[in-house]
DNA sequence: TAAGGCCTGCTC
DNA sequence: GAGCAGGCCTTA
């Protein structure tokens, strides 16, 4: 989603000199190294990557993690500096470009950043280099394969593991299994083919209704606009302790499941 | 495989 | 005041 925003606003332009706020918002080179570089590069493209996003420049590639809270958004030219989604106190990093407009990355937990590498292979961070594939492309045939190499994992923390696959995070996870019937602490050689089809075809329609719905906003995330999501008014069970299961009407259950807070029904997750 | 750490602000 | 958060890395 902020890709698809931010691809049209900044595609051929020219960075300026950055404005570093929170010393470790850039993680690679160090900040004095990243402010010298970035300048006069420009911006040939607009990828994702799982959870990074990739900007493509003339010269080298500049990665960024937005991770739980982090924003990145848009600044027209002459844009007032207030905004209404972003306090300015979490502003970390400005990245100007040379028409007076800019991209803002906001972080109240401070988790996210950028790393700005020559070539993809240096320094990038470890998990970049490892990343499974990307649900967009996944298909179904690849996924039951993968599946089948990891029949001793649990069905949840695999979903969630970047390396498996790509660009599920714990609501879309929590969501599929509940669609799908399956119980998060279930074993992956206990899926029949069918369970393993039919949860396959569940996380496509869920991330694509989650797209679709402009992403999730249960508190912070934001688009490249400031705008918030509304897949919130679908979920069935994130966030959802103690309310009526969507199905069979009994309460919906918080647990915490490899650290994540897990939301099922064990009535109708098996 | 699991726990702890990074961080801050909000809810319970 | 404790618990919790759309994530991921390091350490045990």
């Amino acid at each position: 989603m902020i890709r698809r925003e931010l691809a049209p606003l900044i595609c051929g332009k020219r960075f300026a000199e950055p404005v570093l706020l929170y010393e470790r918002a850039v993680r690679y080179p160090e900040a004095a190294v990243f402010s010298r570089r970035l300048p006069g590069r420009s911006i040939s493209g607009v990828e994702r990557q799982g959870k990074y996003l990739l900007f493509r420049l003339d010269r080298g590639l500049l990665l960024g993690h937005l991770r739980m809270t982090g924003k990145l958004l848009y600044c027209p030219p002459g844009a007032s500096l207030d905004n209404p989604t972003a306090p300015q106190r979490d502003l970390r990093l400005k990245l100007p470009f040379a028409g007076g407009d800019a991209l803002h990355f906001y972080d109240m937990r401070k988790f996210g950043g950028f790393w700005l590498l020559e070539n993809p292979e240096e320094h990038c961070p470890a998990g970049f280099s490892l990343l499974g594939p990307d649900w967009e492309e996944l298909d179904e045939s690849t996924f039951l394969t993968l599946l089948r190499e990891r029949p001793r994992a649990r069905i949840k923390p695999l979903l969630l593991d970047q390396r498996f696959t790509a660009g599920l995070g714990n609501i879309y996870t929590d969501e599929s299994l509940f669609r799908s019937g399956i119980h998060p602490c279930r074993r992956v050689s206990t899926l029949d083919r069918a369970e393993s089809a039919r949860l396959y075809r569940t996380i496509r329609e869920v991330l694509a209704r989650g797209i679709a719905c402009g992403g999730t906003t249960t508190r912070d995330y934001r688009d490249a606009r400031g705008a918030a999501g509304s897949f919130q008014n679908f979920l069935t069970v994130y966030g959802r302790k103690g309310a009526p299961c969507p199905r069979c009407g009994r309460p919906i259950e918080r647990t915490v499941v490899a650290g994540r807070g897990t939301h099922l029904c064990p009535h109708c997750q098996r």
